[in-house]
DNA sequence: TAAATTGTTCAGTATTAATTGAACAAATTG
DNA sequence: CAATTTGTTCAATTAATACTGAACAATTTA
């Protein structure tokens, strides 16, 4: 039984492998759990159905459906239709640049979002003061807190081009990658 | 008393653009509360000790002193020192770039060492099952992996890079700041 | 040196987030 | 159409995390 002893040497491997995947994912601000189900997916050699997603991470069918809907609205998972297969499949997006730049570019783009809000609320109110205000003290600080609302403008345009550089794949023509042989990081 | 009126005006502001602050710092893996410290000290317009950071987010003493420890780590605060005063100071790194740059860096060198280490304790059976199983089946598998392994190797050579340009300011390079053109607005 | 001040740690508590499982909805089959 | 299969939602539960406050340690002062 040589046989079957080597591919469980390689199974546990990939417990290795899928456990680290799992974590790393932590660091980006998902769950164990979750990170746990893209790690399966990540090395099954075919699209899995959530039965056996769930049976193989040993969590809720409740929890399991969440995840991937986690995983999907981050791109990191892609549902596949079988044919005359009425259940839903998964496989995992295994290339690890159009995930973390997904990442970031969420990332930016919520930050982004916030803070232009909160902005746009005050700038308003800060101007006027300002330049109108009987209150030296007063103007001295709207004026100040202008100056630091135009400085995160100047980020926000940096980091939009740098998200829109991710998205296009641009970003490779000032940091290339230098694979050893044959390019299979196939960026769209 | 329409002075202090505008005073009090811009404090309202400020409030707002604290909580944004905070806010983003949540999508950044952050509490609130540790949001609204730092957002306390971006907009304290000098070094504040710990007792005026406790009396103004409302929190106990032990949770601004880890709050801070953690933005001290990150380098999002910096602590100073004010002659003639035994009590530590703080102040905020307002520059945006550094801090998105050192949480970035971060999270990259994480994700490597988790990701290295795994790879490091599977990479001798993959290779050994790979050229010496029997089972074709298994040295199958272990190729894969393997492949798959090397693949994270172009990656982190990749993000090692861009970190590396990021630390030394080099993306400017790729990417300058266009620091006031037009008037782009910030906003979605 | 003792007294006073300041900052940190940590056990207990409070708060928040994740997970389960059963009920529900949607889709498919015969 | 009813029966069956599949996936989702959500209230209740469980687990994880953050926070408090008092005890402790470290530092400064006199």
């Amino acid at each position: 039984m040589d046989k079957n002893q080597d591919i469980q040497r390689v199974e546990e491997s990939r417990d290795i492998l899928i456990s680290a995947i799992a974590q790393t994912m932590v660091i980006y601000g998902v769950t164990p759990s979750v990170g746990r189900i893209y790690g399966v997916l990540y090395y099954a050699d075919r699209p899995l159905n959530l039965d056996e997603i769930k049976e193989q991470v040993a969590m809720s069918k409740g929890s399991v459906s969440t995840g991937l809907r986690d995983l999907l609205d981050t791109e990191m998972v892609i549902k596949v239709w079988k044919k005359g297969n009425r259940k839903d499949h998964y496989i995992a997006e295994k290339d690890f640049f159009k995930n973390f730049f997904a990442f970031f570019v969420k990332k930016l783009r919520q930050e982004r979002s916030i803070i232009s809000r909160a902005n746009q609320q005050v700038e308003g109110v800060l101007e006027d003061v300002a330049s109108n205000s009987q209150s030296e003290e007063a103007r001295k600080m709207a004026q100040g807190d202008l100056e630091d609302i135009d400085q995160t403008k100047v980020y926000f345009d940096w980091t939009l081009k740098l998200a829109n550089a991710m998205e296009t794949g641009d970003i490779f023509k000032s940091f290339p990658i230098n694979s050893k042989e044959g390019d299979e990081t196939g960026n769209d």
